[in-house]
DNA sequence: GAAAGCCTGCAATGGGATTGCAATGTTAGC
DNA sequence: GCTAACATTGCAATCCCATTGCAGGCTTTC
């Protein structure tokens, strides 16, 4: 079980000790992005700042993505395999639910181009859809 | 000119005190979204949470709409004339550039049908494109 | 086995958003 | 025109999350 999770790291560049393990353990397993709390409630008594300074690692070698969904509270998810140490998608695609809160990673989608004024440049898109979830909708 | 922006509260049924329409008559005639200490700073000496509280205020009545356009900062632009106090807008497409930080909103584009999950129900969208402005790109 | 470097955890800081409350201004009724 | 009721303003204080400093512990390498 874990050695998935250890080699995963190495495949990073990320040195898999026990605490990254843990938190990266967990976090492939969601289904939705968590928060910085969230993790620190699922994952206690582990050290918030740990698991902060984890993610941030995972983060910058392209193991998971941080989302800001608009509700001011920074979530984690992680990536789809084809992010990378030198950038992740420039697509993003998320979904909040205003029923339970939840943050879902949605496969990524055609974005259209955008008409963009004259001499703009665009790098990077994220979308943000805010609606009911399958769960909240009945 | 100020009957404007007198006439225009009034639409909206907020009531037009000096400050209000001090707060409204620098926001429409911006290029791009304003953060709450950009105006402070071009307001001075207005009190930063009357400002502030003119924002919440203007939101709600549909004057204008407020953005995070991942930067962690809350942004306020005016609204496009059929916001109404019930609702905005249920797409926003703003563009963030990398050089000048400035946040512009972008003329409502064609967003296409996003390939929801089953059951997922969409109610608003938020775009967000960052790359590089006119102004920069040179 | 010792030095160097990375990782962890506690404490503290920073910055923006938000609220409490008293003072002031505005409106409506008489 | 006056007064009571209500809305708005401004100061101070608080909250919450993100981030950093630093010292101690662990790992790795030679």
């Amino acid at each position: 079980m874990k050695d998935n999770i250890e080699q995963l790291l190495r495949a990073h560049d990320v040195s898999p000790t026990a605490m990254r393990m843990i938190v990266l353990d967990y976090l492939v397993d969601q289904p939705s992005a968590l928060s910085l709390a969230d993790l620190e409630t699922a994952l206690r008594p582990a050290d918030r700042i740990t698991i902060y300074r984890s993610l941030r690692t995972f983060e910058e070698k392209g193991l998971v993505h941080s989302i800001d969904d608009g509700s001011g509270i920074t979530k984690y998810a992680c990536c789809a395999s084809d992010c990378g140490p030198f950038g992740h998608h420039d697509v993003h695609v998320h979904f909040v639910c205003r029923g339970c809160q939840e943050t879902y990673c949605l496969p990524r989608t055609q974005v259209p181009e955008l008409g963009l004024p004259q001499q703009f440049l665009s790098e990077e898109v994220n979308l943000v859809v805010k609606g009911v979830c399958a769960a909240c909708n009945r």
